[in-house]
DNA sequence: TCTGGGGTCCTAGGACCC
DNA sequence: TCTGGGGTCCTAGGACCC
């Protein structure tokens, strides 16, 4: 039997959890740049604020219902995630941290399911503040369903027999299981298949050739086939990129280079922490896809390097000249993307005998690294990267760094 | 003025090799 | 009327996830 444990809108979650004052009251989370809500709490989704939706349209409807709003702390997030896998990770000897807020775990050899769900739910609560549902079934997708049926109960939801998992895709949304976007919904929906039940009737041969692998895989699962493994071990991570709009248009190449190296430099600390090297740097240009008016411009460009690396020096060098090689002037680029793809880890690195390592700039990348874990990221750049970013994030509503800085620890008395 | 960011997997088609 | 066959690798694009 397979485990899902989700946090219950977790962004939205964790401001709370250090304003105990906004319980009971509606919070929205912001991405990046505050560009859009991507966390609501009940109470913000009870008033019908939209997933997704751009806060500049509903800024007055957030502000008649005095919605908490936040910009988006993903180092709050990040740490607040961790306490709660921790604490899952005692329950159960096989775990799969699924994404931030997410883990599957397996049940199978434990007896009373309900019972030990419910010990495993309020552990957690009570050890982290923050909530979780729990849906168990013999599948992935399954426990995926049982999961969204636990939040209309008790947090916690288990689907064993036949008849119990009948019951519950019987009137289970298509467009709701796990692997089924938009694309095939919206299919499956003109040929009249409205939930899951209906779906899995369909002859699996059918579903394998316009749904490909990926759809008679889904198929099997609802029908308590289990085809989704557990993954306890992460795959080596074979792209890795830093992209992000920016706070303001930018239109000069020097900002754009100065963006672009800084993001380039970010990703290369990206890939030392995860003791990764590219052999293949990309850069791309973005103009605003919703500026209809506009003219639009998406250049990019692949650079393979000479030899594989992670060092900030080269591939910041590298992503100016990637941004020089396709800038057009008169356009009004909104993004920068740069992407290191063709992974290796730095275990495995072939030595090139003529360009070889240098060893003086992965010194200096390595102090850069240290100078900046100790003071705070961004502290020490390099000199390409600008001082006075004046493209950067937009954050005017972030939250104190509560559990990641010692300025921000909560004071009490 | 303002519309997120970072990933994975699968398939098809072209280039290339023997 | 005829123009091999089979394999690998790479890339682009689509679909999906949180």
């Amino acid at each position: 039997m397979f485990a899902l444990a989700d946090c219950n809108n977790f962004y939205a979650s964790c401001e709370r959890l250090f304003k105990p004052t906004l319980i009971g009251l509606p919070i929205v989370v912001l991405s990046n740049n505050d560009g859009c809500v991507i966390a609501r709490s009940n109470e913000a989704k009870e008033l019908g604020i939209a997933m997704g939706a751009p806060y500049f349209q509903i800024r007055e409807k957030l502000e008649q219902n005095n919605v908490a709003v936040f910009s988006s702390h993903y180092t709050l997030y990040g740490d607040l995630s961790a306490r709660v896998m921790t604490n899952l990770a005692r329950f159960s000897p096989d775990i799969e941290v699924y994404s931030i807020d997410e883990c599957f775990f397996s049940l199978s050899g434990f007896s009373d399911l309900k019972a030990y769900s419910d010990k495993i739910r309020s552990t957690v609560i009570q050890n982290t503040g923050i909530p979780i549902s729990i849906g168990v079934a013999p599948t992935k997708v399954l426990a995926k369903v049982a999961n969204k049926k636990a939040k209309k109960a008790d947090g916690v939801m288990v689907l064993e027999g036949p008849a119990e998992i009948s019951d519950a895709l019987a009137n289970f949304p298509i467009e709701d299981i796990w692997g089924i976007g938009r694309a095939h919904a919206t299919r499956l929906l003109k040929l009249g298949i409205e939930t899951a039940d209906q779906f899995r009737k369909l002859p699996e041969e059918w579903v394998r050739r316009e749904m490909t692998v990926v759809g008679a895989r889904i198929w099997n699962e609802l029908w308590g086939m289990s085809c989704i493994p557990l993954k306890m071990v992460l795959d080596p991570k074979k792209n890795m990129c830093t992209s992000r709009a920016f706070g303001k248009p930018i239109e000069e190449i020097s900002e754009l280079e100065q963006a672009a190296a800084s993001y380039a430099s970010r990703l290369a600390g990206k890939l030392r922490r995860e003791k990764l090297c590219t052999n293949v740097l990309s850069v791309k240009l973005l103009t605003n896809r919703f500026g209809d008016s506009a003219a639009q411009y998406f250049p990019s460009l692949s650079i393979p390097l000479d030899y594989p690396t992670s060092n900030s020096v080269d591939l910041v060098k590298m992503a100016i000249r990637g941004v020089r090689r396709i800038y057009r002037r008169g356009y009004r680029y909104q993004k920068v993307e740069i992407m290191a793809t063709q992974l290796i880890p730095e275990s495995e690195i072939q030595m090139n005998v003529f360009t070889g390592h240098s060893t003086k700039k992965d010194k200096i990348s390595k102090a850069l690294d240290e100078l900046n874990k100790y003071y705070g990221a961004g502290t020490v750049r390099i000199a390409s990267e600008g001082i006075k970013q004046k493209w950067s994030l937009r954050r005017d509503f972030l939250s104190p760094h509560y559990t990641t800085d010692w300025n921000d620890i909560i004071k009490v008395g």
